[in-house]
DNA sequence: CTGAAAGCGCTAACAT
DNA sequence: ATGTTAGCGCTTTCAG
């Protein structure tokens, strides 16, 4: 299978009759310089007849830009979560021509992990950490080198730069101020699991309770038990015994509110009517489940686009150091 | 921020008094040039002083290969699976130096399809299509154009090329053949879904069963309507109407089968004693659930090795139309 | 066994 | 307004 011959500038110039180099203005519209209208115009012309494609790896090597970042993540990071990610990643990387290099291993030994090895041989001009836990001689060691890298990361635990954050308390604001409007007196807080991630959602929410101008008559915290009967009869009960004071489930997790729509349905408890539910976090199925799933999401999309330009910023600009925090949003849907 | 000075082979041969060219020779192992073991050694020390890295972009460039593929893909396909063969690419590119570069748009226009575009200006050597559905048109460019490529897909319809494809009827008989001998009489197929991927699942079982040397008592199909709580109540229904003949249940997704044994368990139904469950299908929590979910799975992982083992081959000696089928796995587990 | 030198395709001073 | 030219860092004949 013969490689068909590739054309390069050097062919548009000859076709055009014109020098290489503005070949290179024209296509690359170089400003400070001005080309003849007819002169661009034959360029453009010969270069679309011949199909020219400029070699990217070429210009790479005069530019000294590979035009490529490193995206790196954790393997148990969701789809939905990475791919969302990555298509606000694609999105702000796309215009300015950059692509995506996938980087899976991240050694322990940290000149051998394949991000840094990727820059350090020019494959990559930058790094974006999705969700991904890493050391922090790691984090050290990027610094030390000026390697320019941001993490993208919805619970981040202390103080760092070139992050994306994000913020949930006005999200959480807005989801119980919606409840208060509507006349729901009594919400619970499900609380399934521990950890960095939900020490967070469990934080955020006590604090938003404590904010609110007028208070419930009740607010209460339900922790589930691990194992998946433990849940069902946790959440079965609870709901048995519930009141007829109008009430909302706040969940840590899609999960756990999925459980709680399943066991209100079989209890022939009205959602939203009778009980509102509210979760923290992205699912395929929020939207589709029914009554579909209101929930108190992470602006995905968001960080993943905010993310990649900050990093061409430090890349290019060699800003650096610096943090921006995105919101979560409160997307109501039928169940509350 | 500086960038640190990048050493090239030029400072590595100034350091070790030789030549750049002997630098190559020593550093990629030439064969056919035989170096003196003390100018090698001189070599190797100064690369690692000066902590040389070679300039990937520099050498594509004179190789006339980007040294990276391609991988393109659906945006629906479930985690799992993606980075699961993903995973298998990884480990094959690795030791022949190459990267992944993700290709996430696929324009209905070919030429402006992300992947294209990346062939045509050398930013990668090949493409890899995982679980996508790529238009007929589109296959006729690569084909024509004599772009390297290769697509894995567990479902595919009819014959192509460059295909990695799976075959799921040992699977299928292993699985079949171990209910018989455990002295299962009767099997129930449960089919949840319709399009090719069901329908294919559906008609490797039934020839399956055709083939059985010793034929099942019975053997029969259950078609679960669509909706949560239909199909809640069709398994419900049928597993509380079972009689004592020792039984076995085959899933035509893991979904599915995780209801079963849900109902199974509010019914007090013993879990392999009295019903055996199989499904078909990888799923994250298959072997976390209790009991563990027997399964028929696809071999994730060697797909993607596989794949991009074939994609490499075809690139670099130019084979090409070359079909490889790998079996499905039973894997027993607590369930059966 | 090793070195000198050419050149991959592109861009950007510097000339004209 | 456009052409000339000198590299970017590497590999690889071809000479020695």
């Amino acid at each position: 299978m013969d490689k068909p011959k590739r054309v390069s500038s050097k062919d548009v110039a000859r076709e055009a009759g014109v020098s290489q180099a503005t070949v290179s203005y024209v296509l690359n519209n170089v400003k400070g310089v001005s080309i003849k209208p007819e002169t661009r115009e034959a360029v453009l012309l010969a270069a679309r007849k011949l199909n020219y494609h400029p070699n990217l790896i070429a210009r790479s090597m005069r530019l000294k830009k590979s035009m490529s970042i490193g995206v790196v993540s954790d393997k148990n990071v969701s789809n939905l979560l990475f791919m969302t990610i990555l298509q606000g990643v694609k999105d702000a990387l796309m215009p300015r021509n950059y692509s995506i290099t996938l980087c899976l291993s991240k050694s322990y030994d940290i000149e051998n992990s394949e991000h840094i090895k990727y820059y350090s041989s020019n494959r990559i001009d930058g790094i974006l950490f999705v969700y991904a836990d890493i050391p922090d001689e790691h984090l050290a060691y990027l610094v030390d080198n000026g390697i320019p890298f941001v993490m993208i990361h919805s619970d981040m635990k202390d103080d760092m730069a070139n992050v994306v954050k994000t913020d949930m308390t006005n999200a959480m604001d807005n989801a119980l101020r919606y409840l208060r409007g509507k006349g729901v007196e009594r919400v619970t807080y499900l609380n399934s699991g521990s950890g960095d991630k939900w020490d967070r959602r469990y934080h955020e929410y006590t604090r938003a309770i404590e904010r609110m101008d007028s208070p419930f008559a009740e607010s209460n915290i339900l922790t589930v038990p691990r194992g998946e009967e433990k849940v069902e009869e946790t959440v079965y009960n609870f709901l048995s015994s519930m009141g007829s004071m109008p009430g909302a489930m706040f969940c840590d997790t899609t999960g756990l509110a999925f459980r709680v729509l399943r066991e209100a349905a079989r209890l022939g408890i009205k959602i939203p009517s009778e009980l509102s539910v509210i979760a923290i976090g992205t699912s395929r199925f929020s939207s589709l489940a029914y009554p579909s799933l209101s929930a108190i999401e992470a602006p995905l999309y968001e960080m993943g686009r905010t993310g990649a330009e900050m990093l061409l910023d430090i890349m290019n600009n060699s800003v650096s150091n610096s943090v921006v925090v995105l919101e979560w949003e409160f997307n109501r849907r039928e169940s509350c």
